[in-house]
DNA sequence: TATATAATTGACACCGGTATCATTTAGGGG
DNA sequence: CCCCTAAATGATACCGGTGTCAATTATATA
């Protein structure tokens, strides 16, 4: 507690340094008129009086917060924890807090509400995640107002100052080559919910490693489920339950992997020995079972990292700088117990 | 889009109702002196103009932000996530937004950084979670600090109004209980970490069911762990390992008890039908696994919710009325598969 | 009806900064 | 050495609200 009891605004640095409350902000706010000699005289003065200006007051005068928005649908926690992550890491060291902001979704009314916080909160800048990140009224909206943005998603995009993206079409694509180079030639695919773009192009990864190999895409081999465990299980008894069953499913996200393993334990088949099973997004629990989920590292963090510290630049202005740092994040296969050679007795039985 | 292009000021209101600033002021934030009369003229302006009072110029004057704090050690994404759900759910409908603020663990200098967070956003309440809630140093802090604060944590306090309690120990007899009543007699217990109240209460909890029920508590089948996978696998290997092997595990979080599961499963034991194993949080993966994972229900976002409504009495000035929202949680047992009558070949096996 | 008192309302300073523009100081050329 | 111009600094208004206290109005009392 260095400070007497309440803290030193900046009429007492001006006192103390002897100079004017304007120089005192310039100060603050690094402008360059300042001589040598001023700037270090209020230094002095901030540091001894351990002045810390009022992002407040500051804001009131800017008509601008420092405060980052994070703005997200609530549907996977552990996504947008690791996402928060790594946007808290970067922002903080900029000098802006976060306040979080999760949406309804099914309420359309949630770009107003978005909207409305932008406005009232005057955030500086805002990060959307997925899904809502791929709403083109969201982007309409945001052009419109006076805020920053930078939006995480998995879709390509050809602007990289306000983007993100993990490259999930080259890593489900990379996933497939795994199970290809084991020997699989009859592949299951559980596809993510049909509104999604971040699942059509996690199954055009798929397709562009079968077509690459010169395997065949049959409609028997591919489900569509919505990314939730339950839609894994029942998509997995679909595949597993024909004549020629596939010797290995690739799921578009981890839950579905998991949903298809139960299925399979349910239905007396081993995985990976009779059956390799592929997940996507490397949630926590994908280690933490057995067999261990074979899948995709995410990065999470980092793409947050990635996402405020583009979000800074815009802030500063400098939208080159913002377009300069890292966009296309990839992923890490990480391979684990669930996927094996495929099994002799099935070796022939391809398209 | 109702305004013309720029937002309403509390000026424009004044002018259009027909009144002063002030008395505007006075609406907004509900003076009771204002007439019936005036009171609607101002309503009926503000309705006209879509005016939205400025919380920056606001928090101003008043010294204080519209911002509640969360203030959380970055341990468990799941957990916090669900917490912070909570949370938002009510503190926005009271009129605060949410900053979010993670502190690293082992920093020691954590309290005065949220001191400083504090001070800086002039935040007008934090939520603590654990295990920082139980750090007597923080509440000294908070106490000298002009910030309203709720502590969720699992260890009973005697300060309703700034508590949430989970009910750890009254949980985990229960689901000793549960095990007790299928038969088992001889039962594992893996510690959570040494130095947290958290994981003490849990351990109490098993110690009052076995002493209820009169069994003894045997010393090789306690194990120390640290909440973590890793730890559940060694410690499962241990208590697995001896010549009289237990017949149920209770593992004082889930992932631990996932390990467990995997050490069992590594050991050829098959759960359920040769051990049970519980655990304890309810993490999204232990329904998702096979067999899935008896344990408990932590109603994560109960707390959060009845965190954030105790502090907005709080900060309402109504410490009574913080105090009278529930302050201890119950959790409800999970019963999954992971759980069976104890195998007839060892019924007799017992201390 | 006049007056004392309480209930409403408004004028103005202030919260802690920044923007604008005038003023002072410093540097350079004649 | 003086004048002109550019650089550095300061005075004052203002951002959009609230607090204080005085001024006005309504109500109660006599």
């Amino acid at each position: 507690m260095a400070q007497n009891s309440k803290k030193a605004t900046i009429n007492d640095v001006a006192r103390e340094a002897g100079v004017s409350k304007k120089t005192v902000s310039r100060v603050i706010n690094k402008s360059p008129e300042v001589t040598q000699k001023t700037y270090q005289k209020v230094e002095q003065a901030i540091a001894r009086l351990d002045y810390t200006p009022d992002p407040q007051a500051r804001g009131l005068s800017f008509r601008r917060s420092f405060l980052f928005g994070l703005i997200y649908d609530n549907v996977n926690t552990a996504f947008i924890a690791d996402i928060q992550d790594g946007v808290l890491d970067k922002s903080r060291s900029e000098g802006y807090e976060l306040v979080v902001h999760p949406c309804e979704h099914g309420n359309s009314q949630w770009i107003d509400e978005v909207r409305l916080l932008i406005d009232r909160l005057k955030l500086a800048g805002v990060i959307v995640l997925p899904p809502l990140s791929e709403n083109p009224e969201l982007v309409k909206m945001l052009k419109g107002v006076d805020c920053e943005y930078v939006r995480i998603l998995s879709v390509p995009l050809d602007d990289d100052a306000h983007m993100v993206q993990s490259d999930d079409r080259s890593a489900v694509a990379q996933i497939a080559d795994h199970l290809i180079e084991l020997g699989h030639r009859n592949i299951g695919f559980i596809h993510g919910p049909k509104g999604s773009q971040a699942a059509a192009e996690r199954y055009a990864g798929f397709s562009d490693a079968l077509l690459r190999n010169k395997l065949k895409l049959l409609k028997r081999n591919l489900v569509w489920g919505d990314h939730s465990f339950a839609s894994g299980v029942v998509g997995a008894h679909k595949l597993l339950g024909g004549k020629t069953r596939p010797s290995a499913i690739v799921a578009s996200n981890d839950e579905m992997a998991l949903g298809a393993m139960v299925a399979a334990a349910k239905l007396g088949i081993d995985v990976p020995s009779q059956l390799s099973i592929v997940g996507f997004d490397d949630e926590p629990q994908a280690a933490k079972i057995y067999p261990s989920l074979t899948t995709v590292n995410h990065n999470l963090k980092r793409m947050g990292q990635l996402a405020s510290e583009k979000l800074a630049a815009l802030c500063r202005n400098q939208p080159e700088q913002a377009a300069q740092v890292q966009s296309v994040i990839c992923l890490d296969l990480i391979v684990r117990e669930s996927t094996a050679k495929v099994p002799p007795e099935i070796q022939g039985n391809d398209n």
